[in-house]
DNA sequence: AAAGTATTTAGACATTTGCCTAAATATATA
DNA sequence: TATATATTTAGGCAAATGTCTAAATACTTT
């Protein structure tokens, strides 16, 4: 969960994963589309992967990626529940101190 | 947009929402919640409301803050959106270098 | 007006994050 | 097998982030 809200945290990533919804891409494809190097879109795609968001295969000489987007459930989950006011339980009505 | 997913990739942060959720508080009574110094919290509130995540009324001697839950829609619909696989357009497939 | 309560602001500090270059690894091709 | 290509790993560095204590501000109560 919080690698998750992490991993959307950053602009760039939130770039990828709007890349990757497009079509799947290897990752020299998508380091093409951004100005910053390899390694620093490769360690992107890691907390990606990490935080599940992404899926990686090997093809060949290529590392092929793609979104999973089952995961955005979660998030959709959370935030919408958020957004409904709960009914407020006795216990957790906090008294004012002294 | 940005600021407002940075605001949600803080777990103290989260929690602060989910409270707020249940009901209004102002910043002692949240600050009770957790074991971070006031100010440590008073700075989280204030990365909400800069992100429009809270809206704070000060009412005496206290800050009243409540959940601004419209928001939540934008993460909500850029969520969803990325679930859904987009047609491919032309102008998108980018030729393998060389 | 003085003292107490609620909250924020200021400034310091350690950790995390995002970036870089250089080197390592793995596969493909001449 | 040697060379080229694709990607990651390693290590370093600056900026951003989250935390703290001390001080400032603002309101309330005696």
């Amino acid at each position: 969960m919080n690698l998750l809200f992490k991993a959307l945290s950053d602009p760039t990533r939130r770039q990828i994963i709007e890349l990757l919804r497009k079509r799947d891409m290897n990752a020299g494809e998508i380091a093409d589309y951004f100005s910053i190097s390899k390694p620093s879109i490769s360690h992107h795609l890691d907390l990606l992967r990490q935080a599940n968001v992404v899926i990686s295969i090997k093809e060949g000489q290529f590392i092929t990626y793609s979104l999973n987007t089952t995961v955005f459930d979660e998030v959709v989950t959370w935030v919408l529940d958020q957004s409904q006011r709960k009914k407020t339980n006795k216990k957790d009505i906090k008294q004012k101190s002294k």
